[in-house]
RNA sequence: GCGAGGGUGGCGGAACUGGUAGACGCACUAGACUUAGGAUCUAGCGCCUUAUGGUGUGGGGGUUCGACUCCCCCCUCUCGCACCA
């Protein structure tokens, strides 16, 4: 307890820290079950892939939501808190070809490991509901709902173009795709054709767009991600047939108002139509040749910004259906084919891109919309103008306003058969098609005479191999594997071949949140029972790197599950922080830069409780947090002070008294500034989980308390002295839970801190009797008075202009006007 | 380019609906206790100035008795999207 080098002492916080893990561990206080006379709060950070160690990040993530699990907790709700491991994935596998084990092996090894880790830190887990996404309990569910999603029709099979990370050897979806690179390795990502596994979630584009305007509770920030990429747009779609052809080309356009401006089309130079129209032409050899010339260069240069506009002329015309105009057909350089029609009729005078385009090659510019008050002239405009006006050379709809115009043009093309209205998405299906081992393998057998069998039921799961000591068969991909692949078919019993490619790890990590209400359910993927006490989840707390992938994920697949019949809730997480990261000397933490802190050695050295209250201190959790081991140092410190404190005043703490009905003095103060405390921490938390502002509050309070108690001749009556200490306690109880817990202890309370209720504050109490009033001259601070709390206006004027300092400032200036804020300041203006 | 969020002491960060700018912590300075102190305690700490006073929240303008807070213009940083027709 105390150091032998020095008078000063300091908590151990080894072994209270071990002390109150183990209790907490014992009697499994926080392990929950439902109970409907309870109101339940479902609290969820987002669980961690087994790496090895944990990170700063974690640490920063966990704690935050520990918090919350732990004060949601003191204010009488059902907390489900729970934790587990996301553990398929790619670093597994790479480690354990280095090692040359099993990606088992390695990741339970891991998950052991940051297990204890997380036990040290005090997490108040109910550790009965840990799942760990590799076990075939968890991923038997999975392949079931694969074979339910596959039943309704939102899983399919196709041959496309694909991303492949060829540094994986792996095909990654859309959304892990960041800059043309792969989100895991950064390695430049290629198009390879590859027949694959999708989910349908452009089913649900408009039902995921639409119900963020329900997601009051996300930051704005993160709606708008998804927003962009969904990417609703609607418009035209309307067909322009070919010239002296058969053919028709297909154009989508977000401005039908435009139309009559076409002065000619562009093709992308995927477009399958290109090769046609020139097939046997003069220009054949070079229309082909720009488009081998592009399509390479988007392989490569993918990252490369803003490439010069450019594009080549095919020789052939198609017609415009509004007004019968031939324009030619081009082939462009920046019109892509994954996006609309692959098609787009240009109209250079309202869109920057046709404009570039129409300079460059000569072609006409022909202003449609002319905006109020304004004359355009195709020939001698320097950009494109893209603002609402009145329709011109437009036929029929001449004059019109071009608001007006979209919708009627529109009707136009559709009543001639032409054209129709089109909602346009970004949004693509997700490939989860993934030719790695370490995953929950996808259950189809392929059958020569049956074709694509889905696994029954009954036969689930399909287990991935676990020859862990079988050395020849540690890590080879299941393709490889005769045995995992042999089987028979179930509809006819001939020899049968199994898919091979495992599924996506964001699969997993999609529906997990739901399968802690019932990790063990062994009937279902999911126990209604259950999930409609416990879901959705009340505060979902992680980083925001995930605002589009991940948290798009599982959004589509509660829809799926809801209209699976498994949950009755549309959306998955009502409320979602996106805390910031821990970063050092301005940078995220990284082996390369060499600023890693690791936890691990913090914990050790300052114990958890000092680690957890830093960073809960150092900023609040949405905004990065700059480590920095001095601010450690301060945290430990404050802890120490308060230890102190309550060594020193063991007697009178331990004295526990009556409490007294009339508080005076320096206690009336203290007793003031405990609920003034209780308040502004109690709004904190509730607001916007400022635990910074909150945990300055408290050293406030402390500091306030400090100093008062040492006052000999008038010292803090007991009762106040206690009420202070408890509160203060108690206050911090969910920050630093082990901490709390002994002080609870050491202050002579028998029951343990974290039954007890989150204090109340009394609003009496914590009014102000005196008020300092600010006395400005013309909206300049001169002065300050003390007043009863209760002097009115006119009073105030008086005590402003008799006071000494205001006399000085108004001299011999006619005074103009008084105003006088209540509780505040008066302001004299001369 | 589009979208979102920022810019406050040496540093991390406070400041409710416009009303004491810089809470709390770190660092720093001086002192105390000490054989010693990187322990602890006390005091100080935006900048200029001798106290008085002046000045100050990225820059410029405005509204107001009063602006970190509201309005306009500009600069700058971070993040996300980026030829989406």
């Amino acid at each position: 307890m105390s150091d032998n080098n020095s008078n000063t002492m300091w908590y151990d916080f080894k072994d209270i820290e071990a002390k109150w893990q183990s209790k907490w561990e014992n009697e499994k206080v926080y392990s929950v079950t439902e109970d409907s006379s309870r109101k339940k709060y479902y609290v969820l950070e987002m669980f961690p892939y087994p790496s090895g160690r944990i990170h700063m990040g974690h640490v920063r993530n966990y704690s935050i939501g520990d918090v919350v699990a732990r004060y949601k907790r003191m204010r009488g709700f059902n907390v489900l808190h729970p934790m587990g491991w996301d553990a398929f994935g790619l670093p597994a596998e790479n480690a354990a070809i280095k090692n040359n084990t099993h990606p088992a092996k390695w990741t339970y090894q891991s998950i052991e490991y940051m297990r204890n880790q997380l036990k040290q830190l005090g997490l108040s887990y109910d550790w009965d509901r840990e799942i760990a996404t590799c076990h075939e309990k968890y991923y038997h569910w999975e392949q079931f709902l694969f074979l339910e999603m596959y039943q309704k029709g939102l899983v399919y099979q196709k041959v496309t173009k694909v991303n492949w990370c060829e540094s994986c050897q792996t095909v990654l979806a859309n959304e892990q795709v960041i800059e043309g690179a792969c989100w895991r390795c950064d390695q430049q990502v290629m198009m390879r054709e590859m027949n694959g596994w999708f989910f349908k979630i452009t089913h649900y584009a408009e039902e995921l767009l639409a119900d963020l305007e329900s997601l009051s509770g996300w930051p704005e920030k993160v709606l708008t991600m998804q927003r962009n990429w969904i990417g609703k747009s609607t418009g035209l779609n309307c067909t322009f047939k070919v010239a002296d052809s058969s053919e028709n080309i297909a154009i989508f356009t977000t401005r039908p108002d435009t139309i009559f401006g076409v002065t000619f089309l562009s093709l992308a130079p995927e477009h399958p139509l290109v090769h046609k129209l020139v097939a046997g032409t003069e220009k054949e050899e070079d229309v082909m040749r720009f488009v081998d010339k592009v399509t390479s260069l988007r392989k490569v240069n993918s990252r490369e910004e803003e490439p010069v506009k450019e594009g080549i002329f095919t020789g052939k015309y198609c017609v415009n259906p509004f007004n019968n105009e031939k324009v030619p057909i081009y082939v462009a350089n920046f019109v892509l084919m994954e996006y609309g029609t692959g098609a787009v009729m240009a109209v250079p005078a309202h869109d920057q891109r046709d404009f570039e385009f129409a300079r460059k090659y000569s072609l006409e510019i022909r202003p449609v919309i002319i905006p109020e008050g304004i004359t355009l002239d195709g020939s001698t405009m320097e950009q494109a103008s893209s603002v609402p006006g009145t329709l011109v050379n437009s036929g029929q709809f001449n004059s019109m306003h071009s608001d007006d115009a979209l919708n009627a043009i529109i009707e136009h093309a559709r009543s001639r058969g032409f054209g129709a209205a089109q909602t346009t998405y970004k949004l693509r299906d997700w490939g989860i098609s993934r030719q790695r081992f370490w995953g929950a393998p996808i259950p189809i057998i392929y059958c020569d005479k049956c074709g694509v069998v889905p696994v029954p039921a009954e036969d689930l799961p399909v287990i991935l191999p676990w020859d862990t000591d079988t050395p020849s068969e540690k890590c080879v991909p299941l393709h490889m594997r005769p045995s995992f692949i042999e089987t028979t078919c179930p509809t006819c019993n001939d020899p049968a071949r199994r898919e091979t490619d495992t599924m996506d790890t964001f699969v997993e990590s999609s529906w997990y949140f739901a399968r802690y209400t019932c990790p063990s359910f062994n009937k279902g993927p999911l126990d209604k029972e259950k999930t409609s006490y416990w879901l959705g989840v009340d505060q979902y707390i992680g980083g925001v790197e995930h605002a589009i992938l991940h948290l798009l994920y599982s959004r589509f697949f509660t829809k799926v599950l809801r209209d699976l019949g498994y949950l009755d809730i549309s959306e998955p997480f009502t409320n979602l922080l996106t805390q910031g990261m821990v970063i050092k000397d301005g940078a995220k933490m990284s082996k390369s830069k060499g600023n890693v802190i690791d936890p691990h050695n913090l914990i050790n050295e300052f114990g958890a409780d000092t680690v957890r209250l830093f960073s809960l201190f150092a900023a609040p959790p949405e905004k990065d947090l700059e480590w920095s081991s001095q601010g450690v140092e301060g945290a430990s410190r404050f802890l120490n002070r308060v230890f102190r404190f309550i060594e020193a005043n063991s007697m009178q703490l331990l004295e526990r008294t009556e409490r007294q009905t009339e508080i005076t003095g320096n206690s009336r103060e203290l007793h003031r500034k405990c609920h003034q405390t209780i308040k502004k921490v109690t709004l904190d938390i509730e607001n916007n989980f400022h635990f910074n502002t909150a945990i300055s509050a408290i050293m406030e309070l402390f500091n306030a308390m400090s100093s008062l108690s040492g006052n000999a001749e008038n010292s803090i009556q007991n009762s106040v002295l206690q009420e202070t200490v408890d509160t203060i306690l108690l206050l911090l109880s969910p920050m630093v839970p082990h901490f709390a817990a002994e002080m609870w202890e050491k202050c002579g309370h028998t029951d343990s801190i974290e039954k007890r209720d989150w204090p109340q504050y009394d609003e009496d109490a914590a009014r102000e009797e005196l008020l300092t009033i600010v006395l400005q001259v013309n909206g300049k601070v001169r002065s300050r008075v003390e007043v009863q709390a209760d002097t009115d206006d006119e009073q105030l004027k008086e005590i402003a202009l008799s006071d000494d300092k205001i006399a000085r400032f108004i001299n011999d200036s006619t005074v103009k006007k008084i105003i006088v804020v209540q509780k505040k300041l008066v302001n004299i203006v001369i």
